[in-house]
DNA sequence: TCGCTCGAAGTGGTCGGACCACCCGTCTGG
DNA sequence: CCAGACGGGTGGTCCGACCACTTCGAGCGA
């Protein structure tokens, strides 16, 4: 008997849970390509409308890849394409919810921060001052912001963590950004933010990890602070 | 106009984003129902099929809970249900990417444990005491895993973010310490982590926030570079 | 009058089939 | 030999039907 027991809930929970054992279990290799749904559905003893449910659930969570007309692929099963629905949290996080999430941030990023200092490299620090230079070169909010997240971006990738470099990304996302951007953009945050990353830089240039890890809570720290009240901390 | 630019990609996709944004909008409240999807399938102009789809992907995250025979709802938007997914990353992880999971619980929990050490009530003292005592009061694995699981949980709780503790949570998930635990079960190791406990105990009960984090960072740092090893770090 | 039961309506869950849009290997015609 | 047309196979969408479950109120009985 190769059927499993089909106590569980719904049919679709059931699809979700055997294809993410398939995985697990290494029966399926990150890239390797699944049955057609058509086939799939019959393995799996249920419709095709079940079985696409079940691929989609798995393709938001970034665990499979359907590319159309061509098959459905398991995923690299890399962070950065699991921890996407992170960013979700963040867009649908508000009032202290939103505080919380940034002491997370703020936690990991001093973290990732001084991870770096102990070991990034001459290229990935040049990466991080032209994101540097780059802000100061411009006036346009927009662009600020892009090279605002691509700065943090460079450093959590030098920390040598992809899965934290990750996490961040999702806490760090557009629209979360966006929406504490809005109100908060006097001209005196900007200069702030640049003083702030410029410090974090030169510690990062010093090698200095306790340094860096300071500089870089204090950047979030002050974020995460003027949020705090706002929101009625 | 109230009909939305239909450039996105797959229905689906529009469909997600059409509900995700109604929520951070605030135009639907946590706990609040939404239309039937009949209903919402004509709102969004497509079939019901894709409808479904778009609400199983946010049930999924945790977003929407479906149900049956009843409605569709608002989640609680809280972090324990929007980041139930993160399990799912633990569980899917292998190899060098577990031991980078482990670095990011070790700095979370680090910080948890820190917080707590500074804010802890007699109450919740009293809980993570109860959970070491019957952890180290039974000698079946099984049992002094979910003590192990629930004494960090509680630890988490009472540094007071829940944000914080629902990831820490997801880092934790079963499948995930069943995993590291086979095969480290050996019974110097359960002492081991009984001595740790006591440790991260004693500073909780101090109210020491620097010994409470270094005793945190030494309990996950071992398991760490256990694994670390064993992967081949 | 009160309470309980039972059934109908409404909801999400599943199914099967049809058709469309797209990718890709192949085959044709130059 | 190569470029473009072609066809098969795939995921994407839609439809209509039926099933399983929840809910609530009408009707019954005490």
């Amino acid at each position: 008997m190769d059927d499993a027991a089909p106590r569980k809930g719904t049919v679709t929970q059931r699809a979700v849970e055997e294809i993410k054992a398939m995985i697990a279990e290494g029966r399926l290799e990150p890239g390797q390509r699944l049955p057609t749904e058509r086939d799939l559905a019959v393995q799996l003893g249920m419709s095709r409308s079940s079985t696409r449910e079940a691929i989609r659930a798995l393709t938001v969570m970034g665990v499979l890849d359907a590319r159309h007309g061509s098959g459905i692929y398991v995923g690299t099963l890399e962070a950065g394409d699991l921890l996407e629905s992170f960013g979700v949290v963040a867009d649908l996080s508000r009032g202290p919810r939103l505080v919380e999430l940034l002491q997370v941030r703020r936690i990991l990023e001093s973290a990732a921060t001084a991870l770096a200092a102990a070991r990034i490299t001459e290229e990935q620090l040049a990466a991080v001052e032209a994101h540097l230079a780059a802000m100061n070169a411009t006036d346009d909010p927009e662009e600020v912001l892009a090279h605002d997240l691509a700065f943090h971006r460079e450093i959590a990738s030098a920390a040598g963590n992809a899965t934290m470099a990750a996490i961040l990304d999702g806490l760090s996302s557009r629209t979360f950004r966006a929406r504490v951007r809005r109100g908060h953009q006097e001209p005196d945050a900007i200069a702030r933010t640049r003083r702030e990353h410029a410090a974090i830089h030169r510690a990062l240039a010093a090698r200095d990890p306790e340094a860096a890890r300071a500089a870089a809570a204090a950047h979030v720290g002050g974020v995460e602070e003027w949020l705090r009240g706002r929101v009625g901390g």
